[in-house]
DNA sequence: GACATTTATAACTAAACTGTTATAATATTA
DNA sequence: TAATATTATAACAGTTTAGTTATAAATGTC
């Protein structure tokens, strides 16, 4: 369970279950009417994206958030 | 774990660890510089809000975001 | 190496945010 | 109930996104 604290890990993350699922960036973004360049920009860890554009991804890959207080990082995650 | 798919449900829950910790609106923000205003905004759950703030805030806070996929919702997820 | 697929980047308009400052509305407590 | 503390809302300027369309760059495959 990877720990997401900034745009950056966040994209990361949401491009490792698209490659997981094998879809491309307009596969997965046709399901919620996301440009193909929307999602690259998501995936990129663009800053300023918008909140609901962000949970429009996740609903097309079928995924859903969970908020917990911050641990230290294993070494495992540092790969991340 | 409260599962979060929407800024609504994010901004709920983020208001619940706010309050958990005793403090207002004006002391989580100024952590990070994020005026009263915005924090009203996030726990309001604004769609259109930026991520980078989020996660500004989520820092406020001391927490981090987990992904994982989604499940069915069981009763007591329903109150939220 | 050539071809095909996938991803990154660009220009443009409209829309919506952040930050600031201020104030109204609501909730809490004495 | 009165006073205080907290939260919601407002106006403004500046910045940045989403969406559209198109193309360049990068990656993968034969």
């Amino acid at each position: 369970m990877i720990p997401v604290t900034s745009p950056e890990s966040l994209g990361k993350v949401l491009r490792h279950y698209r490659k997981n699922q094998g879809l491309t960036q307009v596969d997965a973004g046709s399901k919620f009417n996301l440009p193909q360049k929307t999602v690259s920009t998501i995936e990129a860890g663009t800053a300023g994206i918008r909140l609901d554009t962000v949970f429009k991804y996740m609903s097309a890959l079928g995924l859903e958030m969970h908020l917990e207080p911050r641990h230290k990082p294993s070494d495992d995650e540092a790969l991340w």
